[in-house]
DNA sequence: CGGAAAATAGTTATCGATAACATATTGAGG
DNA sequence: CCTCAATATGTTATCGATAACTATTTTCCG
């Protein structure tokens, strides 16, 4: 039932059906204040009679303004990651701002095609998930005259604006737990590779923790190239139990692999957390139903979500602001009964 | 370092530079057949110097192309449709086409809202996951010029083309399972509502399958709205031993459902499978990685998003075809130790 | 009732790339 | 040296909505 009839319903149609001008059928539609109620009522209606459907593309055209945001993501699969994408959706739907949405899948060189494609098109702004870039992104970008938003991080030289948090940091508390609960010869599962920089930063920031605590970091297991997930976490406790049968808490880069983790040793019957403490990061559900529940760092991934789209918003509605913002949010660590 | 000074960079601009025509650089950019090939290498290296950036919205006007395509999902957090949405970007990103994204949060009329603002952006695709839409919905999208493409399931009175699986067949496959290993006392766990048409089409799929072995299907246990969870399954199986204590099969209506089944069933001491064989649907990787790991049903949810991008390929590139395209794909019973 | 402000609607030009058509240049063959 | 085709480039009009400006009608006041 396809519209076969060539010619496409377009403002002048309707214009020309009622006696009126295009600008004011525009004007109708956008709900203009200097219209009257009746003309305007008189316009809808033959537009619904009509079939027609707005053509924003030349709405675009005419006043620069494409009303939608374009996002990268390492990877739209994780968890975290939608759940941020997801609450910036819907912060931006409250004005009917719209998600250009691009995996880059954890490469940079992917994402620099991606937002190379992306900037083609006008976005009222570009939202960036990570920090790690290319150079010939960041000179795109820092010539491109939509703001930017780096978010899920605390970049040293930031781009444009900033929505994130330490990773680092983070990480410390969970460090400064099982150190506070006795436990001494710990480990880290993952973030080892150029690849991941967020697990990177974890994992540097375990490394930092223990000194701080006197202790030698030297357990670090590694999980293999990103995305890693439950998969690597139960063979990376394997790898953990080899190289370092005396740890005794086990701190890995998300939950996912905590739970990975946790399974295995289910199967090997390894006692947690009285043989093995184990932590994860993300705070995702699973942490949360499986036995027993994990300890986590919850980062409020829909938050970065939300407090994005209000930047954005207030980005797109304000004055430009006189310096980039940064908004730094505070993740939570969440004690359960892995340590 | 914004671009302070006022006026962008346009083609024109370049061709002015060079002493060519507009058309000329158009024509560079595009890689165009007839182009003196030292012409277009110095074009493309004024652009470069210029740092112009091609603006796709006069192209889009004009052309009446935009190469995204409109994708509306129920969560994007739910890790089966994200991967079906991953795929779907990958393949696409063959031909430069972008993905539009929209959560409909499981509701028909939000999705009929987003839908209506879609529509107006001109996507040379819709792709819609579900076949559950608002009367006016079907409305829009079958004067809708553009292919419309429903996917994840088997619409009755589809509005365009297809990409799917019966979720019914599926179901009707684990029962089938349970039964010959001997289970008779089977319940279903969810799906119970209108709004999550895809789990209520598997309960339906359950009842219909008990039937068929002459076996009622009365223990239909409630997990609440949609979206449904671990949290849920893990309720939902408090639920069941409480109005059905003598269960000795359970089918979830989602791994995620059936591991927080799982989950509980270790709190209470429960023995899976000798207490209760527990099965998922969806092959989510905690399937795989939970002790035990899960009976599930492989939908490919990744494979429905490849499909559909070649599915809307060949829809934009070849003549449209005489009858609409419907793509039943066939889901796999993956038999684990739940079970 | 006169006149200014407010309300409503119309005209024209424009956003930037490109289809369609027109023109200029080159080269090969006779 | 001329013709015709192939190659390379230029001109003009256009996609559809809307900003900026102008014109008309109403309203409301002293």
């Amino acid at each position: 039932m396809k519209k076969a009839q060539g010619g496409k319903v377009k403002m002048s149609d309707i214009a020309s059906a009622l006696g009126v001008s295009a600008m004011t059928v525009s004007r109708a539609f956008r709900g203009d204040a200097g219209i009257n109620a009746r003309t305007r009522a008189r316009i809808l209606s033959k537009a619904e009679e009509l079939g027609y459907v707005f053509d924003s593309t030349a709405s675009n055209l005419r006043q620069n303004r494409t009303g939608f945001v374009a996002v990268t993501v390492p990877s739209i699969e994780n968890a975290n990651f939608s759940a941020t994408v997801r609450e910036l959706s819907r912060g931006l739907l409250k004005r009917n701002i719209q998600i250009l949405l691009a995996n880059t899948e954890y490469d940079p060189e992917e994402e620099e095609r991606l937002i190379a494609q992306l900037l083609r098109r006008n976005p009222e702004a570009i939202v960036l998930t990570g920090a790690q870039h290319t150079a010939k992104t960041r000179a795109l970008l820092s010539k491109a005259p939509m703001p930017v938003i780096e978010i899920w991080d605390l970049p040293a030289k930031p781009i444009g604006h900033v929505v994130g948090f330490s990773n680092e940091a983070s990480v410390r508390g969970l460090v400064d737990h099982m150190v506070r609960s006795g436990r001494r010869r710990l480990a880290f599962l993952g973030g080892e590779t150029a690849h991941d920089p967020r697990g990177a930063q974890r994992r540097a920031g375990f490394v930092e923790a223990m000194a701080g605590h006197g202790l030698e970091a030297t357990r670090l297991v590694p999980a293999g190239a990103a995305p890693v997930g439950m998969t690597e976490g139960a063979s990376g406790l394997e790898l953990m139990r080899e190289l370092f049968p005396d740890t005794d808490g086990l701190i890995c880069v998300s939950d996912l692999v905590a739970f990975g983790a946790l399974a295995q040793c289910h199967r090997l019957g390894v006692k947690v957390p009285e043989d093995l403490a184990i932590a994860g990061f993300g705070n995702y559900e699973i942490g949360r139903i499986c036995e027993p529940p994990l300890t986590t760092i919850d980062v409020h991934a829909g938050l970065i979500g939300s407090r994005t789209a209000d930047m954005v918003l207030g980005l797109l509605e304000g004055t430009p602001p006189a310096a980039p913002l940064r908004q730094v949010l505070q993740p939570d660590l969440i004690l359960r009964r892995s340590t």
